[in-house]
DNA sequence: CGCAACGTTGAATACCATCAAATCCTGTGG
DNA sequence: CCACAGGATTTGATGGTATTCAACGTTGCG
């Protein structure tokens, strides 16, 4: 936790939670609904840029993100980092050190964001008692699993355009569904591009102008416009799931 | 499943599971035995390179390998295939086509196989009757996506050097642990190498001369002996984590 | 034997990383 | 207001890494 976190004390109930309006994300049965609501321990507020959770930390807290957006990443010891994957409004964060002990990966704020704490020691009686919502939290780390699997198809084996191609419509689809932005604006760093698709910052900028000539998307201060999703999907031979209604908690 | 496949109709009793007498993995309760006992359907051998599931498909069952090991890959249009996993003794197979509904990667076997049958709708009866099944579960999947953000970090940011490294003490560490092998000795081709690492054959091919010729391994015919772990280990920058005795299904 | 799969090697080429430097923008302090 | 610093983006030059293409040796198998 770093410096640049607050903490607020007034939190939302889950009855008012920002997440149930949006159309993407399934509802609650009564029951579950006043359980999460005692399993909720707070708000949290954090800053863009802010660190969140550090890999090697033991963090008595898991999260559900209600607003905003950051990522997952990890360090070699001589700080070459691998964005290893997003987390978007609904996305479960920590889940992987709540089971396994100690975090594998960091976590840091793209944007401001405002979290849902939870306590990791209550886990297990959500299992206990509400095994429709262990389920739905075993079907998130599934998902997760999805996302990885296609990140590395595309880190391993698609080329430079296509790799670009692919996250940034991989990233509007997200943010559209979690109901984070509907417009196609990422706001993001070529850096972080670099540092999710395996290749150099220069190589990223040079693959992007590809891209902007062929009037698939503009580069604009600090954020990327997609003019062409479509064209991007196809470069990058991706479609988007299905994907109804999903759970969250 | 294709024609290798072979059903067997005198399956094993969970009593005498082969993976209990593995001193990497847990003991069961039981209650949670018996259970576990009803819930397995059989067990199905399958040969070396046969295809166990197949990206797109609906299979209605989930598998717990027995014995034999096998990979976890996608496929691009073009052919081009990424190696995004390796399967092994105690690893469930299948899980996340059991929650999403449809397969979003396929599985073949790298040697003969034996697996341990599940019916994917009888899955929610385990985590309504047994939250500690439940549990090990979403354990299970969270150590997945542990392996995946690191095999990203490898393909994303390690050099060939590093990567073959880790590959090949990553295997080795995940072969022992399951009991699959005491020797340090991995039947795999270099084609398989290069699709896991997203390089291509020759180079891979030409790295491992490199590390033969340090002495760190051995290239024999269909296979790799790893004559000194530690230093690959250290070249890979990477140390094996703890993983005390771990669940399985 | 003939064939296929795997491993090995060399040469030419394409792709990408690294280095260096210029531009643009924003925020800060004088 | 300007000067300045820092971050992000852009561009060009250069070298290294990895891919591709091709040829060849080996082994196992029908």
């Amino acid at each position: 936790m770093t410096s640049e976190t607050i903490e607020l004390h007034k939190s939302l109930p889950c009855t008012q939670c920002p997440l149930r309006s949006v159309e993407n994300f399934r509802d609650f049965e009564e029951d579950e609904l006043t359980f999460v609501g005692r399993f909720k321990k707070g708000d949290l507020a954090v800053k863009k840029g802010a660190t969140l959770l550090v890999e090697g930390a033991h963090n008595p807290h898991l999260y559900t993100v209600l607003s905003g957006w950051g990522f997952r990443y990890k360090l070699l010891s001589d700080g070459r980092r691998q964005i290893v994957n997003y987390v978007m409004p609904g996305d479960l964060v920590g889940l992987q050190g709540s089971l396994t002990g100690e975090m594998q990966h960091s976590v840091e704020a793209l944007s401001s964001m405002v979290l849902c704490v939870f306590e990791k020691a209550e886990l297990f009686s959500l299992y206990e008692r509400f095994p429709a919502l262990a389920y739905d939290i075993t079907w998130m780390a599934s998902r997760e699993e999805c996302m990885l699997d296609e990140n590395l198809l595309t880190v391993g084996r698609r080329t430079a355009l296509e790799k670009v191609a692919y996250l940034l419509v991989f990233l509007l689809d997200r943010g559209r569904r979690s109901g984070m932005t509907q417009k196609p604006v990422l706001s993001i760093t070529q850096q972080h591009v670099a540092d999710t698709l395996g290749i150099s910052v220069v190589h990223t900028n040079k693959t992007i102008a590809k891209l902007a000539k062929r009037r698939l998307l503009e580069w604009e201060d600090g954020g990327c416009r997609i003019t062409d999703p479509e064209a991007l999907a196809e470069l990058a031979g991706w479609s988007a799931g299905k994907e109804a209604r999903r759970p969250f908690l």
